[in-house]
RNA sequence: GCCAGGGUAGCUCAGUCGGUAGAGCAGCUGAUUCGUAAUCAGCAGGUCGUGGGUUCGAGUCCCAUCCCUGGCUCCA
């Protein structure tokens, strides 16, 4: 998309050869243009900004060009323009702002990922009724279409002019500046430190709407003060905003908490304890489904499965690190007969242990232990999600045990094994993250070169793209982290490999070489779908509460027309249930309709209703869900059919 | 943990100025025997999150506390 505007609306200006017009090349076509007249065409296509050899600046740097200067319209169709756009938004919301509530203090206000945002340190937290307020004063600006102005000046000129109006925190901010001078926007009678560049003047917006507010500290700090920070969000039509609204909606819709209350799935109870997860009948048949594909795989994958305890003693987690790392978000230690146990935070000591119970040779390598090991972790009242973030939860863990030299070819394998995995489940996009050494880190700066390099070159092996993630490591290692796109493009981050030199050593696992002394393998951690919870609720979004035939709880729904049909029906539902298929009656005395509705508001992939014709023909008739018609087919062929979508795991309903 | 909003029947929600708590769905009972997304009638269902306070009187006002929601911070 880019490639396209670039070509259609990048144009040259060749100043001095032509004094007063300017060749502009648009559209394919070589045009001149009067030199005066290029800001208004360069309005005329819409463009919010431009790059200058490369850098992005306002359009009224035009006048100030160099001769033989390279300019590109910066559209706000793409990403660069987009953000430009949307950070201009924020300034005519700070603007609004400051005209409603003068006292209001100016924190920050960038664009981000769907929108922008802008904190404001206010007295009294903003309602909903001000957020219209605010919207409409903006669209008052907007209308107005007052130009952005640039100006620069001495930073300390800045810092006295910020001062003398109260706002602390740009002052803060100046002060922090390297820059010997800093530039300020002016619109109207808003003026703010900014950096740029910005669209020409505010009549640019075309769509726009705030959406919510939010407490917010002051530089993300917790000590700082919470200031108020009000979301927003702007496209460049409005149509492309509905689009985005009507996304939202969507989500909402999507919302696991929602889709788990209404298909019965799973239940949080405030008795039972904040973040710990009832599954209830429907949600744990489909655990179960997951479950044993997920033993079955890693059997045929060559991994052992082993079953840990839920407590340990304390000084396990003294031992591997963790209790120095994240106490914080351990829970406290229960004393048994003096000493000091803990429930548990991670599985790896427990496995670790199992390793050491015997004595292990390179010949036995690679060990590979699997475990849906539960764990529980602490986790602070404010960030507790339905199912995405819990205090509770099975992690679907692995403890690959080999040399140093095999580390390339069992992440290789791992990396195969995980995209096998998250295939199954419909997540066919990616984004890989390579998180390399954190500040605080434990081990020698030499084994973090090596493990890191071993990811790089698994990658790289694998042609996998990734991005850096720099200091986003575990404290014990680098990780490779996947994100995962579902069905509405979201990106969530399941999978992580991460590799280890550290444990090894503090537990003192060891095994015996071909030259018969010992040596120190390394551990590689893996999680594919990384918590079961997690997944879960990410599943639930994914399909929008409609699992795949294989993943539903009930596959099938049998309802009757009247009375007299449920004979034939039973011994239909009982067909199904010996061949393993998971099937429900609908045979209450109600109307078919009815029983459709009922069974349709569960998701149940396939219905056969069953009337006298039906029990005369021998046939069914299917509905799929969606109210799609399928068959009629012989009991033993639909059985056949179903069977056949289940081993296979379609996403789709092919029946 | 922090800021804000919220918590009323199993679910979704209404409840005016402080005056003795209401609907739909679900549940139960009965009638109906019906052909592709809600048949009709009746019955039952509540310490209004919890604890305290103000008041003749609190779902409603005040305080504390728990939980939920949206963010912030955090996430082995």
């Amino acid at each position: 998309m880019h490639i396209e505007y670039f070509l259609r609306y990048n144009f040259q200006l060749i100043l001095g050869a032509w004094r007063r017009k300017i060749r502009v090349i648009y559209k394919g076509k070589e045009k001149e243009v009067e030199k005066d007249r290029v800001q208004d065409f360069l309005k005329s296509i819409g463009a919010v900004a431009i790059r200058v050899d490369g850098r992005a600046c306002d359009l009224s740097i035009l006048s100030e060009l160099q001769q033989g200067a390279t300019v590109e319209a910066i559209l706000p169709d793409e990403p660069e323009g987009l953000e430009i756009y949307r950070h201009s938004t924020s300034h005519i919301m700070a603007h609004a702002v400051k005209e409603l509530f003068p006292d209001a203090k100016v924190a920050i206000g960038p664009a981000i990922e769907d929108g922008f945002y802008y904190d404001f340190d206010v007295p009294a937290p903003f309602t909903q009724e001000d957020l219209e307020r605010i919207e409409q004063k903006m669209q008052e600006i907007i209308k107005a279409n007052t130009p952005f102005r640039r100006k620069t000046m001495k930073r300390d000129e800045a810092v006295e002019f910020f001062r003398k109006r109260g706002e602390q925190y740009k002052v803060e901010l100046l002060e922090e500046m390297e820059d010997d001078e800093v530039s300020l926007y002016e619109e109207g009678d808003f003026i703010d430190l900014c950096r740029g560049p910005h669209i020409p003047s505010t009549g640019y917006i075309k769509a726009f709407k705030l959406l919510n507010t939010a407490g917010a500290y002051w530089r993300g700090d917790e000590r700082n003060k919470m200031l108020q920070r009000i979301y927003g969000t702007a496209f460049s039509d409005k149509k492309k905003l509905k689009e985005y609204l009507d996304f939202l909606e969507e989500v909402k819709k999507r919302d696991h908490r929602r889709l788990g209350k209404e298909l019965d799935l799973f239940s949080i109870n405030e008795e039972i304890g904040p973040g710990l997860i009832l599954w209830h009948p429907e949600g744990a048949l489909i655990r179960k489904t997951i479950e044993d594909f997920w033993r079955d795989e890693h059997l045929k994958a060559d991994y052992q499965l082993l079953y840990t305890p839920h407590i340990a003693k304390l000084n396990l987690w003294e031992r591997s690190g963790h209790w120095n790392f994240y106490r914080e978000n351990m829970y406290s230690p229960m004393e048994i007969e003096g000493i000091n146990y803990e429930i548990k935070p991670m599985n790896c000591p427990f496995h670790i242990a199992v390793y050491k119970s015997a004595l292990r040779s390179y010949r036995d390598f690679p060990i590979r232990y699997a475990e849906l090991g539960t764990v529980y972790r602490y986790e602070r009242s404010g960030v507790l999600h339905g199912l995405l973030r819990v205090r509770g939860f099975t992690q679907d863990d692995a403890h690959i045990f080999c040399r140093e030299d095999q580390i390339e070819d069992e992440i290789l394998r791992v990396l195969d094994f995980t995209l096998f995995i998250l295939q199954t489940f419909g997540f066919s996009e990616y984004q890989v993250y390579l998180s390399t050494r954190p500040e605080k880190y434990v081990g020698s700066l030499e084994n973090w070169e090596r493990s890191t390099n071993a990811l790089k070159l698994a990658l790289e092996h694998k042609g996998l793209n990734y991005e850096v993630d720099p200091g986003e490591g575990v404290f014990y290692g680098p990780k490779i982290d996947i994100k995962v796109k579902d069905s509405l493009g979201r990106q969530w981050q399941c999978s992580t490999i991460q590799v280890d030199f550290n444990n090894p050593e503090r537990f003192d696992v060891t095994y015996r070489g071909p030259d018969g002394k010992e040596h120190r393998p390394i551990m590689i951690h893996r999680a594919l779908m990384g918590s079961l919870e997690r997944f879960f609720g990410i599943l639930i979004e994914h399909y929008a509460g409609a699992f795949p035939l294989w993943l539903s709880p009930t596959q099938v729904g049998v309802i009757t027309v009247a009375e007299r049909h449920v004979e034939y029906a039973e011994r239909v539902l009982k067909r199904l249930k010996d061949e393993g298929i998971r099937a429900r009656g609908y045979f209450d005395n109600e109307k078919v309709n009815y029983k459709i509705r009922q069974a349709s508001l569960r998701k149940i992939p396939y219905l056969v209703i069953i009337g006298d014709r039906e029990v005369q023909s021998g046939e069914l008739p299917v509905r799929k869900r969606g109210r799609v018609q399928s068959g009629p087919y012989r009991l033993e062929d639909f059985i056949k059919r179903l069977k056949e979508e289940i081993a296979t795991k379609s996403l789709e309903l092919n029946i």
